[in-house]
DNA sequence: ACTAAAATCACCCGAAAGTATGAGTGGAAA
DNA sequence: TTTCCACTCATACTTTCGGGTGATTTTAGT
């Protein structure tokens, strides 16, 4: 980070320098070479060039990389096991699901009611329909039946 | 592909007679404000800082977004036992499950509400619900969720 | 043909589920 | 510090579920 800005200010300050002393030889050029008179578009073209260059030069230093995301989708094969369970962290993450969501989600999946899991969790009804609406739309289903088919599919149920 | 090549001759050709135009312009410049004689390090230094300008902009337009490949394995679920399941016709047998019923459990456990089985099935919402409230008595559950798990347990379900 | 079980449907009612919206709090990141 | 997000709760409203009751029509079997 910092390392990176201390970089650039260096390029910049080294830039500067160069443009200064290259001020310097043009104006030196001049006075040796007064005589070509007509060379002047000449003379302009070399520094347009010249700097031109320099600045192309600098944009490419300078300039971060863009960056351009490509996401894959890709088919895993995943079995089922009852036993030593473990979420898929992955799909919670994909799918952004939170701690809440997916407690919530367990103890639908016991088949137990929003009032059952308010008391189980020590919050309000309303807090669990609340988690509940939000998961059903990130698992992009109707009822939570679906919700809880999807969940087992994905992994994130036993 | 190629329009992104002729993209790039487009511009370059742009550039070129921006190029032309400026050093007339300039030339003329000359012409008129020949007295300010001092103040050619001025113009010397407009002239290197537009073309720098100008060489950033077009290494910023021509430069090619350098592509970061980002995979993300979505995981799929294939199911293990999806072809050739037969119901345990003993279980339904014993619980007394009529054909219609355990029609019901099945489109139940796809996770449709009762008005969407009904639709399914041809028949009005209230057959549905005598049928899902006897399933219910017969499987010893409250709601469809436990049904559907009781269901699985007892191999009425895949 | 008689009968029992199954299947169909209706109506009502209360409970549960789900939607929409707004809002307050606390902790973590920018 | 501000901003953002997860979590919390509430209110109001609509839809769905499930229980209860009763009724008619198939279907199947001895």
């Amino acid at each position: 980070m910092t390392s990176r800005k201390f970089q650039q200010i260096k390029l910049v300050v080294l830039y500067g320098t160069g443009l200064a002393l290259l001020a310097f030889l043009l104006h030196w050029f001049e006075y040796r070479f007064l005589i070509m008179d007509h060379s002047f578009e000449v003379y302009i073209g070399a520094i347009a060039l010249l700097f031109t260059g320099l600045g192309i030069w600098l944009a490419i230093k300078l300039s971060k990389p863009k960056v351009e995301r490509i996401i894959l989708e890709k088919k895993v094969f995943i079995q089922t096991s009852p036993e030593n369970f473990t979420p898929d962290e992955d799909n919670l993450l994909i799918l952004g699901i939170s701690k809440r969501e997916w407690e919530v989600l367990q103890l639908m999946a016991q088949g137990l009611s929003n009032q059952e899991i308010a008391n189980q969790l020590f919050v309000s009804i309303n807090t669990i329909k609340t988690h509940s609406s939000s998961l059903f739309e990130k698992l992009d289903v109707k009822r939570r039946i679906q919700a809880i088919e999807k969940a087992k599919n994905l992994g994130l149920l036993p």
